[in-house]
DNA sequence: CAACAAAGCGCG
DNA sequence: AAAGCGCGCTTTGTTG
């Protein structure tokens, strides 16, 4: 890939922004040494414990008089043997290679103790393994410095590597603990501090397309696109919506949709959700329950060989994704012809941050790409800016790292409030002051963790 | 033995 | 017509 920053602003924004980042690795993160000694012991027990499960199960005997000697339980290849050939299940998913999938949600339809057992053994051991180990390998003096690149990503974003500290468990609230727990402040008098852009891409996303309804829900802090999508979706009114229902939309509709996937397998991962995360409306109806009295009488096949069926969840989901693009966004969804059409005219586009994408990208990729390279921008113009202002009142609190859309200090607890407010500055008020394209507000979120307390006890604090 | 590809999974 | 955007790390299994 070649790095083609197009304007002086764009090229400013790089040199500024490794000099940045590699001050901000020179910081490194404290890490909790004795602790992590400790943790891998726990994940190593867990994992045992799970490993005595698994080979008192009826399955792993079939398992062993199979394979003998070879018997290997980190073979998900062995494992597709047990289940498709000894024990009959149907295989329905391949890989592009042609072996039958067995990834995690291959997994979850095959009801078995052993396999839950199996799988919950191999996220204990990817936190064993990639992560406790992972950062003991690269800890320095009790600091560990994870590499921040700019030179990497196709699309303009960073990367982070030795380790990759922008993948750090968060979404398993077990696995997030054992990890996070490792990252402290540098003492007791210092805290932890994050400071996220909320729905920045979207954000991005609207200044780019002019979406007048789009710009409608980012600027109006009492407009809830999720909610709204969450009520089309799941077929609920306002009182029987519930948090959940809208985080299922979130991540199972709205982003999807946004990064080009279509209804049948929008459709599906939505109703898996409900399983998953066992909704039901605010009066407890469960959800499948309610859909059904709503007449959608099953999921549907969601084949794309096969026709919608009327009545399904399919089917209902295919009316949403029309009704989401060709009325609610349908401006957005021009930009999106408008602007691949511009790329195969010419060959290349360029960023509102001043960069020239001229690679090969298919339609997806190139709606996609401008949107996720400026919203990490932005974060890196925030970053420079913060720093550059820590420096000059001569504080003693420091960025110690950044994931595509956030910030992580160490913060001197005295400082705290000084801290908040050039961050709140710098990211609400200067950021869209210096992009003239900035169009829609801002939002940034913060949240610390108590003195001398781990990255894993971070709470939101209000700005006041 | 090293090098590589495929599959899977962690995050935004 | 195809059918989720971007990364890094680990393990398995193959190849030479």
């Amino acid at each position: 890939m070649i790095l083609q920053p197009v304007t002086h602003e764009g090229y400013n924004l790089f040199h500024d922004g490794m000099q940045a980042l590699s001050e901000m690795e020179a910081n490194g993160i404290r890490i909790d040494t004795e602790y992590l000694g400790r943790a891998k012991e726990e994940c190593k027990a867990k994992i045992a414990e799970l490993k005595v499960s698994l080979l008192a199960d009826d399955v792993y005997t079939k398992w062993r008089r199979r394979f003998g000697q070879d018997t290997n339980l980190g073979s998900r290849e062995q494992l597709g043997e047990v289940i498709f050939d000894i024990l009959k299940y149907s295989c329905k998913v391949h890989t592009p290679s042609g072996r039958p999938s067995m990834d995690d949600e291959v997994l979850q339809t095959i009801k078995l103790l052993f396999v839950k057992n199996y799988m919950e053994a191999e996220r204990w051991k990817k936190a064993l393994n990639t992560y406790l180990r992972g950062i003991e390998r690269e800890v320095c003096n009790g600091y560990l410095h994870p590499f921040f690149n700019l030179h990497i990503t196709m699309t303009y974003r960073s990367s982070s590597d030795s380790p990759n500290f922008q993948n750090i468990p968060i979404r398993r609230p077990e696995i997030a603990k054992l990890i996070r727990m490792a990252f402290i402040p540098r003492g007791s008098n210092r805290q932890i501090v994050e400071f996220d852009f909320k729905g920045i891409e979207v954000s991005v996303a609207a200044c780019y397309n002019h979406d007048l309804v789009l710009i409608e829900y980012v600027s109006d802090p009492i407009k809830d696109m999720h909610g709204d999508m969450g009520r089309q979706c799941y077929i609920v009114t306002r009182k029987q919506m519930t948090k959940l229902i809208r985080y299922a939309t979130k991540n199972g509709f709205v982003f999807p949709e946004f990064y080009g996937n279509w209804y049948k397998a929008v459709a599906k991962d939505l109703w898996t959700k409900i399983t998953e995360l066992k909704l039901e409306t605010a009066d407890g109806v469960p959800l499948k329950e309610h859909l059904r009295k709503q007449g959608i009488r099953g999921l549907g096949k969601c084949d794309p060989e096969e026709d919608v069926v009327p009545d399904t969840f399919e089917y209902h989901i295919k009316e949403v994704e029309d009704d989401f693009w060709h009325r609610r966004f349908k401006i957005y969804d021009q930009w999106k012809r408008d602007w691949n059409n511009a790329y195969l005219e010419k060959g290349y586009f360029d960023t509102l941050t001043g960069f020239r994408c001229s690679a090969m990208m298919d339609r997806k990729q190139c709606v996609n790409f401008p949107i996720q390279g400026s919203a990490f921008h932005c974060l890196l113009w925030s970053l420079i800016r913060v720093q550059k202002l820590l420096h000059k009142y001569n504080m003693k609190s420091f960025i110690i790292g950044q994931i595509h859309d956030s910030m992580i200090m160490d913060v001197l607890q005295r400082e705290l409030k000084d801290v908040m407010d050039i961050v709140r500055q710098v990211t609400m008020i200067d950021l869209t002051k210096h992009w003239k394209w900035i169009i829609v507000p801002m939002r940034v979120e913060c949240e610390a963790a108590p003195p001398g307390r781990s990255w894993y006890e971070k709470k939101e604090i209000e700005w006041e």
